[in-house]
DNA sequence: ACCATTTTGTTGCAAATGCAACTATTTTTT
DNA sequence: AAAAAATAGTTGCATTTGCAACAAAATGGT
């Protein structure tokens, strides 16, 4: 089964049931608000539960990295590396996100609530699905040009679709910071890409061109 | 408390009962042998269990990537994306590996041995140290030139030594490709960074230089 | 409908990187 | 101990990339 939400499989009245017993808060988050920062020492896992976030980290370049984009039932927190980088999550929408102690989430409950079962099994598959994506984004960032950069990322977003066609989910210029490359260079190569018959673009919709 | 293996706190022969119960597999690779390859569909995950091992792909190019260099308790399986690249695990020295296939190891077991949580639990930690660990490593090839990187990993290597010094785990030639740069540009790089004050050498120790 | 802001699209140029082709050194195998 | 293989170290050169600085177009707010 695919998983995709923290709660699947949980029924409605017993999550609030489970969010008392994990002591878990639920806050909001206007659009461009800074949802958490700098959280070293931090020993929580927040869920976005409606909206976008990006988890941003500026070098001393101040050169912007999106380090991962957020959507709706993902798990953030265990991301933050020893490294005292300058990591931030951004709301890119209005959003709500529920923080979790990460200790009282591992913790079987003592009251042995039935579904912790189900949570901790549904928070394994999060992580799992978490890493490879985290690989995907690697296998990308992996890539030694621009253009083999792009031709992976898009291979990937076309991947579900028969049509090889597919809607950037960034614009340029943030998809040149999720790339890590100049923005003004990757888009050049698009340019480049277009000129050898690779890919058809309008707008931020892409289309892979199988030859 | 920091978890290093998957069986940490639970006792030996509990261990042995447990892996019969998941209907573990142990397998024996010599060094250079493939431990497992194009593994699109193959859900299982390999716990290393003593010796070394590295993840690489291969792209179109030729080019080598070391996706990840995996020890000893390291765990892998989830790593494999659902694009089918051309991913392998290859021992770098003898090794043993476990494998679970990872139904098993989620579905508590119909016996209810009492281990499976702290099992569980010891995954859950181990999957947010990779995580953590992925993260480290997309922040280093984020960065956007060849000092950057190199400099963002020795300073990873180095952060736990005081006196900021450490011996490289891999050959030059491997480090190359981990870092997805060319290796005489990266040689160069390392001379430039003697040159100019940041780090001394000898062979595979390094020390990064605190002006 | 207007103005302000953000995004997209371009370009010249300097700097960094990859590539190819070597030699020297170290490690492994026979 | 010799031979073979792998690793380290270098360099010239072509290509790619980043940087800076624009203008054009699209978007958002009032």
């Amino acid at each position: 089964m695919e998983v995709n939400s923290i709660f699947e499989g949980i029924i409605e009245e017993d999550v609030n049931k489970m969010l008392k017993c994990f002591e878990a808060r639920k806050m909001t988050f206007k659009k461009d608000r800074t949802i958490i920062t700098n959280i070293i020492n931090v020993k929580m896992i927040g869920i976005i539960l409606s909206g976008t976030a990006n988890i941003i980290r500026y070098d001393y370049n101040g050169n912007r990295s999106i380090i991962e984009s957020l959507e709706e039932n993902s798990v953030f927190g265990e991301v933050f590396s020893r490294l005292g980088s300058d990591i931030s999550v951004i709301a890119t929408s209005d959003c709500e996100v529920l923080f979790i102690e990460y200790e009282h989430l591992i913790k079987r409950c003592k009251k042995n609530c039935p579904y912790h079962n189900a949570l901790i099994n549904n928070v394994l598959k999060l992580l799992s699905k978490k890493i490879v994506e985290l690989n995907e984004r690697l296998d990308i960032l992996s890539k030694r040009s621009i253009r083999d950069k792009l031709l992976s990322y898009f291979e990937l977003l076309a991947s579900t679709n028969p049509k090889r066609s597919f809607l950037l989910p960034f614009t340029y210029t943030d998809l040149a910071d999720y790339l890590s490359v100049d923005r003004s260079a990757m888009m050049r190569e698009i340019k480049n890409l277009k000129d050898d018959g690779f890919i058809k673009t309008n707008g931020r919709r892409i289309t892979l061109i199988s030859y």
